[in-house]
DNA sequence: TCCGACCTCACCATTTCTGGTGAAGGGGAA
DNA sequence: TTCCCCTTCACCAGAAATGGTGAGGTCGGA
């Protein structure tokens, strides 16, 4: 695979702007060292430097796959993770619910407190550390990939605001380019032991997504339902799924059809 | 909604690199036409403008999000456009499937082109008037929105390949902002009619997409399958589903449910 | 040239899903 | 407090999907 200099040139587009109390010399260094990250322990180690050099209390990088695999780098406490995965709060969370929907960043201010379990889980953050303030970028990859970086910090509103307007453009790419890293030390670009449909196999699932039942199917594709049947099976074959909900279901995280 | 200036700042980044033969002030104005583009129709002008600003031959941009609806704004022939469509060219051109798999940025040389249709179609395409050098930026969206950007040009090895260095951030960083600019163009963050579903209904057609039959699911979850029943036929009605494998698909597609 | 992969069709018993209706208690929001 | 939504359960007949197996033809790559 063609690796282009992406990082490097990005990064420098970073540093040269000389705006303040970023320093260039730790930037470098934390570049150098996610470009060069191998395994997801160093993204972790990447996140906590960048505490340091943004002086930003906390920060985020949490991806989840299409297959429903996790992986957080990030610099809150054990305890407020912990109980973040024991509690599920990753379905009340606005900042997860509302970066979910949403393509581009987003001050959390402007996400949607209301609701009792939003604000009980907004006390229980306050009280594990968390910050009053923050700021989230959501980057998405193949595969209904999904991830989130996100900054937070306890600081007054004015601060705050002059913080994310100066950074957001950084915070934009570092996402970016961690969300690249993770994915390529995850798996890389391929995508697992699922082989490619035929093309009437693609033509049969993306009908049967679209709400088509066999019949319709087979109608619109001109073939008989007995032969509809046979690219609905070996499709569920090939991507090892035990029926057809799961075979649609499998084929669309996949990418390998679109609807 | 809180806007952030992130146009403004980062294609400040793009030009105070000073790097050759890239016009500021074009770029400048480039920069403010899409920042200020209400309309599909301005995206075109901005490609078209583009193309002067990089001395590039061809520009595209090409949006397919969740509900098959399609935009682009480009600058190749109309002739080769209608036959491209016409033809369903999208399933056989390897800039769109290589890059629909991947995450980062490609040049075409790098692609797949063995295959006769992969050949034919190269062939047809140069008969047309496209180049034989090409970059393609994949960029996604909500939703399982996905986009390509890229960039062709008729060239040698070595120039290209300069081309490429120079420019691939740059690419990156347009092709992020087009399609920021067209997602809110066409329909916002509102994602149209479908309202959200109830825990157990996401708990229903999440285990459901994962293979398990309405038996299977009941016993997951620890209800009767007639319960099941009014959570699957609950969620079908609202997202206007007419069966189980519809529901699921629609599911996933508009991020209700992840698997 | 041969093999593998794809496309096409058929049969049939069994399992599973669908459609429609009725009903009860709990909890949050206005 | 009232109202709406969520969660839970039941019944039943008819429609649809499934699991195997067999078999013909085309076409591109080794």
């Amino acid at each position: 695979m063609t690796r282009l200099p992406l990082r490097r040139v990005s990064f420098q587009t970073l540093t040269c702007r000389q705006r303040g109390y970023v320093s260039l010399n730790k930037l470098v260094d934390m570049q150098e060292a996610l470009s060069n990250a191998k395994s997801l322990e160093e993204l972790q180690t990447f996140v906590e430097g960048l505490r340091g050099v943004y002086g930003i209390d906390n920060l985020v990088y949490h991806s989840v796959n299409a297959s429903g695999g996790q992986y957080a780098a990030l610099t809150y406490s054990d305890t407020w993770v912990e109980r973040y995965i024991e509690k599920g709060y990753e379905r009340i969370d606005p900042v997860v619910q509302g970066c979910y929907k949403r393509f581009t960043p987003i001050d959390w201010k402007a996400l949607d407190w209301s609701g009792k379990p939003s604000r009980d889980f907004l006390g229980e953050a306050a009280s594990q550390g968390l910050g009053n303030q923050g700021f989230s970028v959501p980057i998405r990859g193949p595969s209904g990939q999904f991830a989130l970086f996100s900054v937070n910090q306890k600081d007054n509103d004015d601060r705050w605001a002059q913080f994310t307007e100066e950074r957001a453009s950084d915070l934009i790419l570092i996402a970016h380019y961690m969300n690249e890293r993770a994915l390529e030390i995850e798996g890389g670009p391929s995508q697992g032991p699922v082989r490619a449909l035929s093309p009437r196999e693609k033509d049969a699932l993306t009908l049967l997504a679209l709400g088509n039942n066999r019949a319709g199917v087979a109608e619109a594709l001109q073939i008989s339902e007995n032969t509809l049947r046979v690219y609905i099976e070996s499709a569920r074959f090939k991507m090892g799924a035990t029926n057809t909900v799961h075979a649609v279901a499998t084929a669309l995280t996949h990418g390998l059809i679109v609807v």
